[in-house]
DNA sequence: GCCGTTTTCGGCCCGACTGTTTTCAGTCG
């Protein structure tokens, strides 16, 4: 929750110092501190009372006294009087795209535009051309950039993004002068949210791709149209960047263009160290071209082992692809059943048989049936009677179908103090036990931590379901101490899930990494109300590839055999 | 402001595009 908080507060310092003309270089310092807290799988508030801050990468000594001083006080004297010395809402100007730090302070002073609103208006009056090095054609692409705005999505969940892309990677495809095509950018790092689509394309003539590009049917509007470089906005408001390069240079490209940005920037601080260049078109010495047409022909120039894009973000990758230590990323055929799925009995969709013909399509060796509990009303909970049926009609179908056992599960609800919804006499019968919270979210930190915790002792107790109850932008995690739930999951061996669900992907990223460093194990289900659900596990399986997961971490890659046992352990 | 198998001071990724300019600054990724 804090590391947030630090972060933005670097964050609106490294936007501040940037319209007051600072050292650039500083304020890299601050951007790059702010992104690397973020990504943090650690408590900075816990960090600073260890003393350990300076571990941090961009972390100095300055930085750490600031950062102590938010933990320890709420509040940064250094950013409340920054913040006193320019006019609230400035730093909003440089969100308009085309509007960067010195144009904003330049209408400031000029105009004292202090807010977006300001800027339209002043626009439209055609007061900004006025200014120096300001014409018509710059007002109309701010009075355009503030229309984007308005009309650009957000950040929108990664499940969305990977279907607008292949809408229009499968159009693409069909221009016969494209020789490769691959979605970058953030989504091809599997980031949970994406802001916009970035598709390379190679080709040795662009020209022809790129009138196809703008004049696909998903295109609403063009925003910028280039020989080789386009933008459009879609009818949903997704901007989609289209990069065309030739073949020779495509895996430079690709490693380019899907970053993040300070992976390549120490990518190429290594490259330079070795007497190397490296940029969109390729791996150069001096102006010789070396290498380009794959990334790992990059990597293996500059003796870095090939990095998952998954892993490309600045956080310890390179220096593991050096010393040959970078973990052996799941897969999704490595996982042998899905664990947490709903059927008509609950509020699920489907019957019981539906969910195993579908599971048994997947290649699954197994698959748990977990309905919610009684509590859950909205949700058609379970009684004990009726899970008491479900359980027989579980045993039927698992001698009506071959070549998948079907366990019997229940989804239980962990109640606000902490007990289950069931009795222990009940849990002992089922095959497998999923807890989760599903109300009282709105307790105490130390509450929600203890509650979870507690659960976690009953030793029917499996998986821990979508831990942090986050639901994407919608819906907050509630207040959790991470690190507590994930040493207990340790000690206890119960395993966090990473739900597959779009809204969901929880356990996040960086808490399946921490997870992994304490110990712990996970379990990646698609929490399926309907059959379709069931293709979610590859969202899943990214969630687990960006938390740095292996095989071995997660525990629905065993077969059915090991996995049985695995289950019996904790009993 | 950070950081160090060249450095505790002097570096800090690299190029495209745009609009405004006659050679470049600002912005973006």
């Amino acid at each position: 929750m804090k590391n947030k908080a630090v972060a933005e507060i670097f964050r609106q310092i490294g936007e501040i110092l940037e319209i007051q003309g600072e050292n650039p270089f500083r304020i890299r310092a601050y951007l790059r501190a702010a992104q690397s807290i973020e990504s943090l799988n650690r408590d900075i508030a816990k960090l600073a009372a260890e003393e350990k801050l300076k571990e941090i990468p961009g972390i100095g000594k300055d930085l750490a006294e600031k950062i102590k001083e938010i933990v320890n006080t709420g509040k940064l004297k250094f950013y409340e009087q920054l913040r006193d010395s320019v006019p609230e809402g400035l730093t909003l100007l440089m969100s308009v795209p085309g509007i960067g730090p010195k144009s904003a302070k330049l209408l400031y002073e000029h105009l004292k535009i202090r807010n977006i609103n300001d800027l339209e208006q002043q626009a439209l009056a055609h007061q900004i051309r006025i200014l120096p090095g300001f014409k018509e054609k710059t007002e109309e692409n701010i009075l355009r950039g503030i229309a984007l705005i308005k009309k650009a999505k957000e950040r929108m969940p990664l499940a969305v993004a990977l279907a607008t892309a292949e809408e229009f990677t499968d159009s693409l495809k069909k221009i016969k002068q494209v020789e490769q095509i691959e979605p970058a950018g953030s989504l091809r790092r599997r980031k949970e949210t994406v802001r916009d689509i970035d598709i390379l394309v190679s080709s040795r003539q662009p020209k022809k791709i790129m009138d196809t590009f703008t004049k696909l049917v998903q295109v609403k509007e063009i925003l910028a149209q280039g020989p080789t470089k386009s933008s459009v906005l879609t009818k949903e408001g997704i901007q989609v960047d289209l990069r065309v390069v030739q073949p020779k240079s495509f895996g430079a490209a690709l490693l380019y263009f899907t970053g993040c940005k300070e992976h390549n920037i120490k990518l190429r601080q290594m490259a330079a160290k070795k007497g190397v260049k490296i940029n969109e078109y390729g791996l150069f010495k001096k102006n010789k071209w070396l290498a380009g047409k794959k990334e790992q022909d990059i990597y293996k120039l500059l003796k870095l082992n090939p990095i998952a894009p998954e892993l490309r973000e600045d956080q310890g990758e390179l220096e593991a692809a050096l010393k040959a230590q970078l973990p052996e990323l799941l897969e999704l055929t490595d996982i042998k059943g899905d664990l947490h799925l709903h059927s008509q009995w609950s509020d699920g969709a489907h019957s019981l048989g539906e969910l195993v013909r579908a599971a048994k399509v997947k290649g699954y060796q197994y698959i748990a049936i977990t309905d919610h509990s009684q509590s859950v009303r909205i949700a058609h909970g379970l009684s004990p009677e009726r899970l008491k049926r479900q359980i027989a009609a579980i045993a039927k179908l698992n001698k009506k179908f071959k070549g998948i056992k079907i366990l019997a599960g229940s989804e239980v609800d962990i109640k606000s103090d902490g007990s289950l919804d069931f009795p222990d006499r009940i849990l002992k019968q089922l095959d497998l036990v999923i807890a989760a919270v599903h109300s009282g979210f709105k307790q105490s930190q130390e509450q929600l931590t203890q509650r979870i915790t507690r659960a976690m002792e009953n030793k029917y107790v499996n998986i821990i379901a979508h831990p942090s109850g986050r639901l994407l932008g919608q819906r907050e995690p509630y207040a959790l101490d991470m690190e507590a739930v994930l040493k207990q999951a340790k000690k206890t061996g119960t395993w966090m899930e990473i739900s597959a669900f779009p809204d969901r992907l929880d356990l996040i990223d960086i808490n399946c990494r921490r997870a992994k460093e304490l110990g712990a194990q996970m379990a990646i289900s698609t929490d399926s109300h309907l059959l379709s659900h069931l293709d979610y596990m590859y969202l899943g399986v990214s969630v687990a590839r960006r938390g740095w997961l292996e095989k071995k971490d997660v525990a629905n890659t065993l077969p059915l055999e090991k996995f049985l046992q695995a289950v019996k352990k904790k009993r």
